[in-house]
DNA sequence: CTAGGGTTATAT
DNA sequence: ATATAACCCTAG
């Protein structure tokens, strides 16, 4: 994983995203070596806090694991808070397990136990006083209710997890992504250099070291561009470039509104038309055109969350798997020009300061072709040049390929699509037979 | 809907 | 240039 997929990661892990992804992130990414290198410590540091606090509500052996693999992790700024979740954490879990004795003997006589045998690192950071006096206290009991009698306070535990969980993300900071926004932003507002270098320390800090190695020595050549248009610092051209790059993988979590959108506006089409629906393929335009854009507020309206904020784009799909043979409204209008996140069509630079911007024109609607000839020859142009966007498999639609033959079998297509639709998204159920076929080969 | 052959874009 | 992965077509 590079550099990049790092931050976009990070940011992405920081929001709030089902429990589900989440937990299939933590198995791909976690159990140390995985495919390839290892994660950034960052990056596993805030996988873990993330898959921490997704397991909360309840302190499990689970629980524990999360926070002995953090423990292994430097920098340790909350060693007290960490202690505290530990002993918290165990006792909690010993508590909930449905066998006391056998909780006890797994997590005291195991894990505290080596634990507190052991010396060095681990012992240093997870153990305490307070853990060994609860050990015997625990081993002495001969049930649950013998060893809660001296107080437990189950909210309290909970309380310690999730707080030291907190301090960790508090002391890392804002995620990479963040931090350069708020730069820029900041940028933006003032050109003060003392402002910027404050600022450009901050973000450093949450930054690898060694991102911030490598983009310091960049920085020198393209210093005086960049004071007069801040929107073209390395940094934002890097952030640009890996947004893009990476769409493709937040494709799993950010839903593209498109699909959805088109599916109302095609349903609102048909309750007003009644039955049939024929639309001109090269439509007139003005008289239609304002119930278009009534259309698209309504669906605008329906999914407020949809609205993606500005500059984060998903590509515009417009192909519906039911809907290839009709012509529509809101499909690919072959006349039009459409904006598209393709890696090489970026170009927001204006550098020439002659206000002669490239704008987007469109072009004025075609004359509709005369004959049914013509008509016919425009449709299959259309449907030959419909085919959908390359999108390479990510690792995740693997491994839930794999995992879901392995439970329905192969040659359950549909199935496994219907059953696992939020995660193979915009693919079919042939792309799952397509995709099996290329991974067994 | 699935299987399997065919086509094309992309990685090596 | 070639191999491979993703996608398309279509019989059954």
């Amino acid at each position: 994983m590079d550099e990049i997929s790092t931050w976009i990661l990070e940011f992405v892990l920081r929001q709030d995203i089902p429990s589900a992804l989440l937990r299939r992130l933590v198995l791909l990414l976690l159990p140390s070596p995985s495919p390839s290198p290892s994660p950034s410590p960052r990056l596993t540091k805030t996988l873990l806090l993330r898959h921490l606090l997704s397991l909360l509500p309840k302190l499990s052996t689970e629980t524990l694991d999360s926070i002995e693999l953090l423990q292994t992790l430097a920098p340790n700024p909350n060693p007290d808070l960490l202690r505290s979740a530990y002993l918290h954490a165990a006792v909690g879990a010993t508590f909930s397990s449905p066998n006391f004795p056998g909780a006890v003997e797994d997590i005291w006589t195991g894990r505290v136990g080596c634990l507190l045998k052991s010396s060095g690192a681990s012992k240093d950071a997870l153990a305490s006083e307070e853990l060994s006096e609860w050990r015997r206290r625990m081993e002495a009991a001969s049930s649950r209710d013998e060893a809660m009698k001296e107080g437990w306070d189950a909210q309290g535990a909970v309380d310690a997890v999730a707080a030291y969980a907190r301090a960790e993300f508090e002391a890392m900071g804002p995620t990479f992504l963040e931090a350069a926004a708020e730069y820029l932003r900041v940028l933006g507002e003032s050109t003060s250099g003392a402002a910027e270098r404050q600022r450009k320390g901050k973000m450093m800090a949450a930054g690898s070291s060694r991102a911030g190695s490598k983009r310091r020595k960049k920085k020198n050549g393209v210093n005086a561009k960049r004071v007069c248009n801040p929107i073209l610092t390395p940094e934002v051209q890097k952030v640009r470039e890996a947004l893009i790059r990476s769409s493709k993988a937040l494709q799993s979590v950010v839903e593209d509104p498109l699909p959805r959108a088109k599916e109302i506006a095609d349903g609102l089409m048909a309750r007003k038309s009644g039955a049939g629906i024929h639309v001109e393929e090269p439509r007139e335009n003005s008289d239609q055109s304002e119930e278009n854009r009534n259309m698209v507020d309504k669906s605008a309206q329906a999914h407020p969350a949809d609205n993606a904020p500005d500059g984060i784009h998903t590509e515009g799909r417009c192909k519906h798997p039911n809907d290839a043979t009709k012509a529509s409204l809101m499909d690919r209008n072959p006349t039009a020009q459409t904006y598209e996140w393709d890696d090489d069509s970026i170009d927001f630079s204006s550098e020439d300061g002659t206000g002669q911007s490239k704008k987007l024109h469109l072009p004025t609607q075609r004359t509709k072709p005369s004959s049914p000839l013509k008509v016919l020859e425009v449709n299959q142009k259309v449907k030959l040049a419909r085919g959908r966007k390359r999108r390479r498999w990510t690792v995740l639609e693997e491994d839930t390929l794999r995992e879901a033959v392995n439970t329905y079998g192969r040659g359950k297509w549909k199935k496994i699509l219907t059953s696992y639709h939020e995660i193979f998204e915009e693919r079919t159920e042939v792309d799952l037979k397509d995709k099996w076929r290329n991974m067994t080969r």
